[in-house]
DNA sequence: GCAGCTTATGCAATCGATTGCTGAAACGCA
DNA sequence: TGCGTTTCAGCAATCGATTGCATAAGCTGC
């Protein structure tokens, strides 16, 4: 690799007025920054990012780390392509970790991260890691929550309305006729499930449904677990007519375990997402869900991230 | 943050002996050893990766590259997924590209990752960025290609038999009886595209059926560019009576597009998709699709980047 | 013609680790 | 006891950039 020195020592000039031409060109002679410029260009001279990073380790590094639980969740995928749009954007590289939702994971990770001494971490919060999250806060790197609220507030949040979003979605459902309807929900320890259950226990109170704990399951936010609670729920004593399920992947269970029963949708059961997905249209009868901005919540948060850095 | 000097000072000993026991600690001391280890995990210490990547920038430096066209995309995201998984299980930490299929993006891409110090990359090459993985090889790093071959040979490459996948496809369209077989490809300039077609083709002339360049459309491999197509060849003069559609997006597209123009699969279009997509057994009735292994993929490029580090 | 100022460049320290070399202490063996 | 060898730890150089400080040249004004 072509290095400061070896362009310095091309342009007849030191290494210094080289690192100044690429960092404030207007402190150097009009003649000599072209002559600099015009060898860097020769070259293909890049300065190295690691070394940078290392020595301006107080100013941006233009590194942020992004922990998701798994990129081949549409909704992530989402997020992480408009976490990586405005990085891009900026002149910040991404870098991607896989948690599956497990703390453990998720810890290591974040120490991980720590040790790149990235400027920043965009992550939806799995409950547990709470203890790495407080040493990153240590170690003075920003962190930025999106999708689910953490247990305890450490840096910015970008959420969207949960529980609004499954009240509207249950009160769509009842005005359709049904009353006995049932919810298909993620994990209880995470934000999103616990207001989604909020907001659908809120629409049936104000139309005066009575809240039957039968009609509820709740999985662990995968395809399998919403697949066993739908078959669990439709073949029970008295089945509901209609079911909100509480994310993407669930929603995906929910749809083969109604085919597998023989079921037809909507007319032996209605259905209802949550999260959008790119087939929801493509579906017959397309599906109806309740659709989530998650590229622009990622966005968001790597624009709140920028502020903080 | 805390630095090996200040364990080093904690500890009682110098930088040498701590940087030792993270590296090679067969050679101190076992109660030196114990000691120094105890501050380091008292302290929560981690060495800084980037210092580790500017001193050993000839070993390992534990950073890989992924250039991708589009993580929105459920193939390229179990591919990364598949990566990611190898990588972290080797304590490589893995960076995110999202190149749009642009050749500039994709070059711009490369460019940053050659200045990261990156170890390896891993990319499906886009038609017409050469030179810069040419810098690449200059620079000694090393790039394995996956999904599509390049123009020019420079890495290992990780590719499926598409000739293979499109015949047999097709083969199985004929075998229903499908006489009019439309073939709906992604940018011509891709090597997977144009091996399908050719599978398509294979097929056809075995089974003595003419090859019918009306029934041909090529898109940009995105969705919205399937549904035109499919649109237009179900609407052209003599239809087609089944499709075969050479990738994920723009399958759904063409699932759009029969929805949209009122057909019914399979009685109206028979359709055979490519490349598997987590809701292909959701659909009703059950997309039948040409499954590529992406995951697996992406899990053997990340293990022969390893090989080659 | 010289003090004082601006402009442009170079020197050398620094970021946080790794590692070759050196030397002290401990040990083995005759 | 004395010499050679092994074990262990520290010193200082190094990776590739950035940046505070020093300095030299050029310019202004009296």
């Amino acid at each position: 690799m072509t290095k400061l020195e070896d362009v310095a020592r091309a342009a007849g000039v030191s290494a210094s007025t080289v690192s100044r031409v690429l960092t404030r060109p207007e402190l150097v002679n009009a003649e000599t920054r072209t002559r600099v410029e015009q060898t860097i260009a020769r070259t293909g001279f890049r300065p190295s990012r690691v070394a940078r990073r290392l020595r301006a380790s107080r100013g941006p590094t233009s590194l942020v780390g992004l922990v998701i639980p798994d990129i081949q969740n549409p909704f992530f995928a989402d997020v992480a392509r408009g976490v990586e749009d405005v990085a891009q954007a900026h002149g910040y590289v991404t870098v991607l970790a896989n948690s599956d939702e497990d703390a453990e994971k998720e810890r290591q990770y974040l120490d991980v991260l720590r040790a790149e001494s990235v400027d920043g971490i965009i992550l939806p919060p799995v409950s547990g890691g709470e203890d790495a999250a407080a040493r990153l806060a240590d170690a003075g790197i920003p962190v930025v929550y999106v999708d689910r609220r953490p247990r305890r507030i450490l840096g910015d949040t970008v959420v969207i309305d949960s529980e609004r979003g499954a009240r509207d979605a249950t009160e769509h459902l009842l005005r359709l006729g049904h009353r006995r309807i049932g919810f298909v929900g993620g994990r209880p320890q995470l934000s999103t499930s616990r207001e989604r259950l909020e907001g659908y226990r809120h629409a049936l109170r104000e139309a005066g449904v009575p809240f039957d704990a039968a009609l509820v399951g709740h999985g662990d936010s995968r395809q399998p677990s919403g697949e066993r609670r739908t078959r669990e729920l439709l073949t029970g004593e008295h089945p509901p007519t209609a079911l909100l399920v509480s994310n993407n992947m669930m929603t995906l269970g929910a749809l083969v375990a109604i085919h597998g029963l023989g079921r037809r949708i909507p007319d032996d059961v209605a259905l209802v997402g949550y999260d959008d997905m790119p087939w929801a249209l493509a579906a017959d009868p397309p599906l109806t869900v309740v659709r989530q901005p998650a590229q622009e919540m990622g966005r968001r948060a790597m624009e709140l991230l920028l502020r903080r850095v």
